[in-house]
DNA sequence: TGTACATCAGTGAACGCGCGTTCACTGATGTAC
DNA sequence: TGTACATCAGTGAACGCGCGTTCACTGATGTAC
């Protein structure tokens, strides 16, 4: 049947959005094109009506989800205080935890540094919109964002959970 | 046929040894077994013999490459000096465009993190030999560990070559 | 305004390919006597 | 020392499963008249 043509759009960021959280949580290739339909209440073979390849989803995924990033730098203000407030909370044990809700950066980048050059130009839209929303002085901005990315790959990658605390803590000592 | 005893273990460390070069350069799941075996100069049927799955052969790519890690920052001393030198280097050109013979945790510390606690346990172990060899003060190596890590993983995952080198240089200036 | 028809997002079965894994087989090596 | 035999790393064909993608079909919606 036809359907309200006012809900494809919404269905299709339905389809982006649970992407980039699946994406997020387990990497491309552990996701697959079915599980992300279904996640947005809908059949697999309805895919190919919004995206002409599982490869064009992950661009709009990471597209998406950086987009989400820059948003949340934006919100916390370009101002010394904002940014202090944006690493303790990046630096944080909830973060660490929920990768699906997190940064597209601490879970994507490796994986987006193996694809195409199209999924890393997206990537790389997003991180200048993000150290643009950050502020202050650039070298700084990007010193800092590899300091914080490090960190929660690193958290996220130890077995011991103790270790795990210890590094989010050192780095966010550490960090200006 | 019943091949040379003693050329089983040599055979047995080439197969990790690509196994880990190959998971650097393209991520576990875009290596395949075959892949592996053929770079080690045998055919994929005999991986068996050497490995129960595909996943420990995982645990032991990242055991040897983490030990690898652990030797090169040794080998440039416990001091400022080689602390210094050795950032240098990690946060060089040669390096971003060699994952396969770099960095295993800058290579592959997110598919760690989706992994099972065998492997996460495997990287951890280097990741605290890294800390030991590297000397000084813990919480800053911690630190300095996660600002290189973060640094070269962004750099690989941009498109710009010129924004790649901007972040590497400003890892470079900023870390102590 | 009412009617006929084209559209196209969505469904679900099916296809084809590649991958991890298995297996029957090989034959030089090491061992028992 | 020589001979018979068990071993087991390695080979390459095959298996089975899951995935990305395709396709025939549906039927409410939007449009032409």
């Amino acid at each position: 049947m036809r359907y309200p043509a006012r809900d494809t759009a919404a269905k299709h960021e339905r389809i982006v959005k649970e992407a980039s959280r699946l994406f997020s949580e387990r990497g491309f290739e552990n996701v697959t094109v079915s599980e992300v339909m279904k996640a947005a209440g809908l059949t697999h073979g309805a895919f190919y009506a919004h995206f002409d390849s599982k490869q064009e989803l992950q661009e709009a995924a990471i597209a998406y989800g950086q987009a989400l990033s820059a948003g949340r730098v934006r919100s916390y203000g370009a101002t010394k205080k904002g940014r202090r407030a944006y690493a303790d909370r990046y630096l944080g044990a909830w973060h660490r935890d929920n990768a699906a809700d997190g940064c597209t950066m601490a879970a994507l980048a490796q994986d987006v540094a193996r694809s195409t050059p199209e999924l890393k130009a997206a990537f790389e839209q997003g991180l200048e919109e993000i150290l643009s929303a950050r502020g202050g002085d650039r070298k700084q901005g990007i010193f800092q964002t590899a300091a914080l990315i490090g960190a929660v790959v690193l958290a996220r990658a130890v077995q011991d959970p103790q270790l795990s605390d210890e590094i989010l803590e050192s780095v966010r000592q550490k960090v200006s």
